[in-house]
Formats: C-alpha cells, sequence, structure tokens
DNA sequence: CCAATTAAAATTGTTAACAATTTTGATTTG
DNA sequence: CAAATCAAAATTGTTAACAATTTTAATTGG
C-alpha cells in the first residue's frame, strides 16, 4: 500500500491536467466546493502541491476561489459572455493558424495528422473525457507554435468554453470540422483554414 | 525593528497587487529572475504566500515560471502578439461598457467620477506606477461591474499591454482620451463611447 | 591558459505541524 | 418551538524544516 502510494505521487502539472480534465468534462457538479485534504490523499501528495493546483484552475477560470473558503466549481457563463469569448479565441487562433501555415515543419505535420487521429478515436470511443482532452491538445498544437504568450489566454478561454457544453450534441460533425481544419491547413489554404475554424468555434 | 516587520506583513492579495505595480510600471527589468527569499523578507511573510502570488502573476503573464528554476520577469512581446491582444480586449471591453451603459447606477457614476480623478491626478504627477495603477482601475470598475468571469480574463490582457509600454508618450493625451470615454458612459452615448475607447486601447 | 570535474552554496519543491478561520451541531434561552 | 449561543470539528492559512535541484566557484588535468 505504502509503495502504491508513493508510485502514484504526480508532479504538479500532472495534478492540474488530471483535475482540468475532471472539470471539463463535468465530473463535478456546478458549485462543488473541492477540499484539499481528499484531493491530497487522491494523489498522494501533501497539500502543498494541490494548493498550487487550485491556484492555477482557479486562474484559468474552471474554478472560483474565496479567501479562506477554498474553491468551488464555476458556475455556467451566460450566453453574452459566452459569445464574447468565442470572438476572442477565434481572434485568437486565427492569427495562430496563419502563423502556424506559414511556419509548420513536416514534423508538424506529422504530429498533427497524429492528433487528428487520437481526437477521431475518442469520438468513436465516445468517451468525453478523451474527446474533451483530444481536443483542446489539437487545437493547443498550432496555438503553442505560433505563440507561447498566447498560448496561455488561449487554454483559459478553452477550458471555459468547454466547461459550459461539456454535453455536444453528437461527435460525427465535430470529427468532420476538425479533418476540415487539418486539411486546409496542411495544403496551406488560409482562407479555407479560417472558414473551418469559424465554424468549429461556436 | 521587529515589531516593524510584523505590522508590515501583508495578506497575499496585498502581495500580489504590490508586485503587479512594479512589473507594471518597468521597476525590474526583462527576463531578471525574482527570488522566493528575498520577496519574503521584503514582505515579512515565509516563502508559501509568495509562490501564492509568482503563481498568480505567472498565470496572468507578467512573470514566467519554469520548475525547479523559479520565476523570471515576462520578456516583451512582439508587435504581432500585441495586435492580436488588443484586439480580444477591444471585443472584451466592448461588450462590458455596453453593459455597464444599461446597468450602472448613481452610485456607480459617482465612483467612475472619482476614478477619473483619481488618474488625472497621477498623470499630472506624472508617477508611472501611479498612472498605472490608477489607468487599471478606471478600466476596471466597468469591466467587474458587467462581468466577475470576463474581469480576470481581462486582467491578463491589460496587465500584458501595460508592461510593454510601460514608458507612454506624455500623459496629456492620456487624460483626455479617458475623460471622453467616462462622458460619454455618463450620457449613455454608447456609440461615443466605444469609439473613445477603441481609440484609447491602442 | 582552457576545459572538465567536483564540491559548496543558493534556490526551489515538499512536507508536517501549528494557527486562524469557517462550518457544524448541540445546547440553551426566550 | 425558534432563535441565539457556544463548543467542537473541519477546513484553510502560514510557517519552518528538510529534500531535491540548479547554480556557482574552485580545483584538477591536459
Amino acid at each position: 500500500m505504502n509503495r502504491e502510494k508513493v508510485k502514484n505521487a504526480l508532479t504538479k502539472d500532472q495534478i492540474c491536467n488530471a483535475l482540468r480534465s475532471d472539470l471539463i468534462s463535468g465530473k463535478f457538479h456546478y458549485d462543488q466546493p473541492l477540499r484539499e485534504t481528499s484531493l491530497a490523499k487522491r494523489f498522494g501528495v501533501s497539500r502543498g502541491p494541490i494548493r498550487d493546483a487550485f491556484l492555477k484552475l482557479s486562474q484559468e477560470g474552471s474554478l472560483v476561489y474565496e479567501p479562506n473558503r477554498g474553491v468551488r466549481v464555476h458556475s455556467a457563463m451566460s450566453d453574452e459572455e459566452r459569445k464574447v469569448i468565442i470572438k476572442m479565441r477565434l481572434e485568437l487562433e486565427k492569427f495562430c493558424i496563419l502563423q502556424y501555415i506559414t511556419d509548420s515543419t513536416e514534423e508538424d505535420h506529422k504530429e498533427l495528422k497524429l492528433l487528428l487521429e487520437r481526437f477521431r478515436c475518442e469520438c468513436l470511443r465516445d468517451s468525453l473525457p478523451g474527446v474533451a482532452e483530444s481536443d483542446l491538445s489539437l487545437h493547443r498544437h498550432w496555438v503553442a507554435r505560433a505563440s507561447k504568450t498566447l498560448e496561455s489566454i488561449w487554454l483559459g478561454l478553452a477550458v471555459r468554453m468547454l466547461m459550459k457544453y461539456s454535453r455536444m450534441e453528437t461527435f460525427e460533425e465535430s470529427i468532420e470540422e476538425h479533418e476540415k481544419i487539418v486539411d486546409a491547413i496542411l495544403i496551406k489554404d488560409t482562407e479555407g483554414a479560417l472558414q473551418a475554424l469559424t465554424s468549429n468555434i461556436i
């Protein structure tokens, strides 16, 4: 048992990613408080790293922090707030895709295809956490390549959007949408890529 | 000396605000590392709260965090990154001002005038930290009233913009610009407010 | 003298104990 | 019985000690 615990000890980033994934896929309900002690036990670390993760996720927008009261899951955005965030995210990703099309190498394209394939798999498996995470990874690929500064801003926007609509209609069309984006990128069709992106980010 | 130290102990938020103010007004130079120990001493607390502040400011974008190496001041953005951030911030603040014009009370207007007055004073005193902070407070006023969710996104954008241009031309025109925005808000001239905002956020 | 190696110092990462605060539940009081 | 009061439990906030890592400086060997 003790050996297990040590083995399971995760890094700060891993903890953060695991929690983010849970939050995005709606594993907790809105306004549910998250306790430092219980998560510390779950991840096999002390409260320190958990606090770090809470602080980061609060800043990203999936948690809300209140002094002396801890964190709770952020409640749903209004439709109007969502509209503003969509506009901002679109503005950001448009820039990144343009940059990506001009700068990306063969190596990048290979990874891009791999990420698309992974996304397709998760969609077919109908696994919500998997879909959410691979969707994030795919978009993150071109954003991170374009600008590290914009990447951290982007993450906050993307997470907030995913949290709201963690129950999508059907994944079929989502696959098609992402295929359109990637195909356009690969043949360096900037116009087509931006158009496909615009209809995807809603 | 010991009494002084205890007296000077600040809360986490105060520490965060003080550091942000220093960062925005260019008190540290680009890429300068910030040490937990020295700042803990300066603020009269242990390293824990300093780490919290570092994490928060990293997420906001004024610091860069690297595992096992601590934080350093974020280097300057490229002009293209800046353009994207301007567009996003404009999109965000436009929405907030529209919201503010319809929702704000007499009470709010009194505070708005006060914040404008404070900004004018700092400009005339030519105090860079003062100008940066009161500029932030003024914009924050209408953003926070409109949406708490958008407020945290906004802060990151605003901080990044201020960091780049912490040396402005002259404060004279900046006063005039902000007066135009506030005047338009007070008479509920939405068109004029958005126009004034657009020429201010550059 | 320069480059590689190694020891020392500085710095960040984690933990456990303790302090302060908030929440909970029982008890009292009108 | 309901509201107020108070003690206990749960939870977050802070600190200091220790572990792990990185940086610095000195030493060695060519």
